[in-house]
RNA sequence: GGGUGUGUACCGAAGUGGUCAAACGGGACAGACUGUAAAUCUGUUGGCUUAUGCCUUCGUAGGUUCGAAUCCUACCGCACCCA
């Protein structure tokens, strides 16, 4: 499933290809989150323009509503999201554990209350190969257990071996294997040890691309680059590594440098609702009153479609005015932003240029309130 | 001309003797957001400031009181009703 293409001289950072049934995807690759069978407020098409090959739904929302059977029956995941091209969906297990004080955790699984009507649901490894499965993405998560890093080592281990027991058990709820990548997720917070431990249990169960969870989970960005440094050399060289959940471009081409080959993160589209869009030369809050006769575009020289369109004042009218169109416009140009980031980051390994990419670009350096 | 109300910070609106620089809304200003319970949330919003500090402010001008946005008098503006 995964290609190698080339590797970067100065640094670990590798570009390649990673091929699925609905598709082939560039990497290193950013996926847009559609938690809800949707990626909020961007149209199919305007991803497409965007340069978004693959995108990341969700176990957890999907299966409380509508309910997988009824993704399945309106033609799975790719028919229900439009979106043709690979999706990878994530097990759950993230949800679950950010939502710590309304479940309990056993070997077995986890027992939850929806968020939705309150009703009590139960999450286990084989429940969410099965949600997984009637969904039907390109890639599947293992589902795991993502323990808050500030919590000490002894807890750190019990969730590690716990994802390790849900690892097996995901390999054996899984269904279409012929159709579905199952991805295995190593945590263990900061601890060398226990990273090694978990990515060598996983490997040993030779699963088709592994990510690295826990990261960017309020560790802090040098702790994160510590934890890559010596996690992503313990993974297969052959098949796709997978950052969960980053994050900042900073927090990017940091993870490229260490080995990293696909990424998902909420940033470009939660931060556009809310009127944050990212620029190279540093994020700009659209609603500051500095904007208000702006005429330029959100980002000079980009092409998205909002950059070509609107101007800064405009789209900051339509935040003040409850307008629908300014958080889709942003969002629009920030998954263009990412997109973009991704290519040249990309380009830059073809070209043999990453180490000038990550020493003078000035989006390698783009992480919170910068 | 007579009567009844009303006038509070950017706007709306509470407060009717001290615990009031003044609730609450809105607006405005700024910030947060990393495997999305988020088109959400937080802070500030008279001035000076390190301040549990001082100064100025509740239509205007006086007065009562130890003390007034709150009570009294006059005036001004506005609203409605009767002529």
């Amino acid at each position: 499933m995964y290609q190698l293409l080339n590797t970067d001289p100065t640094s670990h950072a590798r570009l390649g290809k990673v091929h699925t049934k609905h598709g082939s995807f560039d990497t290193p690759a950013f996926m847009v989150v559609g938690t809800q069978g949707t990626v909020k407020g961007v149209t199919p098409d305007h991803l497409d323009a965007s340069g978004t090959q693959v995108l990341l739904g969700n176990t957890y929302h999907l299966m409380l509503r509508p309910g997988p059977t009824t993704v399945a029956a309106l033609g799975d995941l790719h028919r229900f999201m439009a979106w043709p091209g690979p999706i990878l969906t994530d097990s759950g297990g993230f949800q679950v554990f950010s939502l710590a004080d309304i479940n309990k955790i056993s070997d077995h699984g986890v027992i939850f209350k929806s968020h939705i009507d309150g009703a009590m649901h139960e999450l286990t490894p084989a429940k969410s190969m099965a949600v997984q499965n009637d969904l039907g993405a390109d890639i599947i998560m293992a589902f795991d257990e993502c323990p808050d890093p500030n919590k000490p080592v002894e807890y750190q281990k019990i969730a590690v071996d716990r994802t390790i027991r849900w690892a097996e058990a995901s390999l054996e709820g899984h269904k279409r294997p012929a159709d579905q990548s199952l991805f295995g997720i190593v945590q263990g917070g900061t601890n060398e040890e226990l990273r090694r431990y978990c990515a060598e249990k996983l490997i040993a169960m030779n699963f088709p691309g592994y990510a690295v969870g826990g990261c960017a989970v309020g560790e802090g960005f040098e702790a994160m680059k510590q934890v890559l440094s010596f996690t992503t050399p313990l993974l297969p060289t052959n098949k796709p590594r997978y950052l969960m959940g980053v994050g900042f471009p900073r927090d990017i081409v940091a993870a490229v440098a260490s080995g990293i080959d696909m990424f998902d993160c909420v940033l470009p589209t939660r931060n556009g609702r809310n009127a944050y869009a990212f620029t190279r030369e540093g994020a700009i809050r659209i609603r500051n009153a500095k904007f208000t006769r702006d005429t330029g575009p959100i980002e000079d020289g980009c092409d998205c479609y909002a950059c070509r369109t609107f101007t800064r004042g405009a789209i900051r009218h339509y935040f003040f005015a409850s307008e629908m169109l300014g958080p889709l416009l942003v969002s629009v140009h920030n998954v263009r932003f990412f997109q973009r980031l991704m290519e040249d980051i990309r380009r830059a390994i073809a070209q043999g240029t990453f180490d000038d990419f990550r020493r003078n670009d000035p989006r390698s350096k783009m992480g919170p309130g910068v």
